[in-house]
DNA sequence: GCACACGATATTGTATGCAATCTTGTGTCG
DNA sequence: CGACACAAGATTGCATACAATATCGTGTGC
């Protein structure tokens, strides 16, 4: 939606991949070869690359030298070490946001869980899934706290990558109700609570995942780039 | 010390920039000027783009569309969330640490503080306030977190520009004093201890700063990049 | 028939060149 | 004398071309 008048076109690339791999359009291992993604967008392999490069550094994708770029295939390792980073970090800050709170923020988390809803009514798992960790996000932005809002948005597009390899359960549900039971805590001004509520939240997710079995298989590239 | 064989080229001019940055040899708001960077350390700018575009993810260079590159210059703002965001990792962190020690671990951490006083005896100012970068990050990684460690070396960047900026007295003394006490806590596998330390020696960090002027100015660039 | 070595192909790494944009100096008008 | 407009210069954004390296198929020797 917020297409700015003048993005440098490299993040722009960067955030249409992002949204690929939140979406569950890309799955982990993908090779991104950079004439192909370069010919799909219909820009030069230089902007690819860099868009590449930013990629790599979220995490979202492997950069092996002279091999190229693979979407990311988070261990199991690293899948715990994700949840332990968000374990430190979001319950703190549920409580700031619950406390600074205000009404223009709360009507902006409803319209994220309304939306999230409706994709998720609509069958559009992937889009759900990408709009349930911005409502994380958003709650550090509450929270006043753009450098870990940074961080969160780190955690959560590799939690969306673990989620594609390890999710154990089919249930979706919980995700939503988790983040309507917050939203609640919030709009009381209730930041224990909201802590809390955020810390289980984070073990339900890391509870609903399968960390034993060993890393899957890659796949195709061009199908999952229709848009 | 640990020259890659081959390594990437743009992540070694980003590291030798991030360097100076770290040691003070660059100061905040130095412009980056693509050609000069590209002389300087004899690559084509193609490799400089790269790099100063991994240190604009890292917070450490400001880029402006059009405009160039610029090592940043945290606010006052910035510099309180880099804290708040230390604060919610590293005494968490260093609990681990402690827990997790060993013998090994000891040795490397104790040999950091010997360098670091070492850098600081021989005036080296810059250097020991790197290597006292590098003892943070190294707890991280004992505490066998390699996510969270990646954070914190960003946060110590940027804590390293705040510095910088807003540093107030002018005793290098607490540092070494506090890492030395985390350091006997950790090898006597006090979690609990080790964690109330790094909190207070977060604050007495932030506690240093003068938070309340305004940015200041910028400089000129090759005279800062010697080596 | 199997293993190793070598060469063809494909892909990434880097350099260079041109276009777009911003900065800055100069001149003119009020 | 000050302010605005415009043009020249400088710097970044992007695309293309070449070089370095890895992958993979093929062939030969054992």
């Amino acid at each position: 939606m917020d297409h700015s008048p003048k993005e440098p076109a490299s993040d722009h690339i960067a955030n249409r991949l992002a949204l690929a791999v939140h979406e569950h359009r890309l799955a982990p291992g993908t090779k991104l070869n950079e004439d192909e993604v370069a010919d799909v967008y219909g820009v030069s392999r230089t902007v690819v690359r860099a868009a590449l490069q930013r990629l790599s550094h979220d995490g979202l994708v492997e950069l092996r030298r002279n091999r190229g770029a693979f979407v990311a295939q988070p261990s199991v390792r690293e899948a715990r070490e994700v949840f332990e980073a968000r374990a430190l970090l979001e319950p703190r800050t549920a409580r700031s946001a619950a406390e600074r709170m205000t009404g223009t923020d709360l009507a902006a988390l409803q319209r994220h869980i309304d939306e999230e809803h409706a994709a998720l009514a609509a069958g559009e798992g992937g889009r759900a899934l990408y709009l349930s960790g911005l409502f994380h996000i958003e709650i550090a932005r509450i929270a006043d706290q753009e450098t870990i809002a940074t961080f969160i948005g780190q955690l959560i597009a590799r939690s969306s990558l673990i989620i594609a390899l390890y999710w154990k359960r089919r249930t979706a549900m919980c995700e939503s109700h988790a983040h309507h039971a917050l939203l609640e805590a919030m709009a009381a001004h209730d930041g224990a609570k909201a802590e809390d509520l955020m810390r289980g939240h984070l073990l339900d997710l890391l509870t609903s995942l399968d960390l034993r079995n060993t890393p899957p298989a890659p796949r195709s590239l061009r199908e999952a780039l229709g848009t």
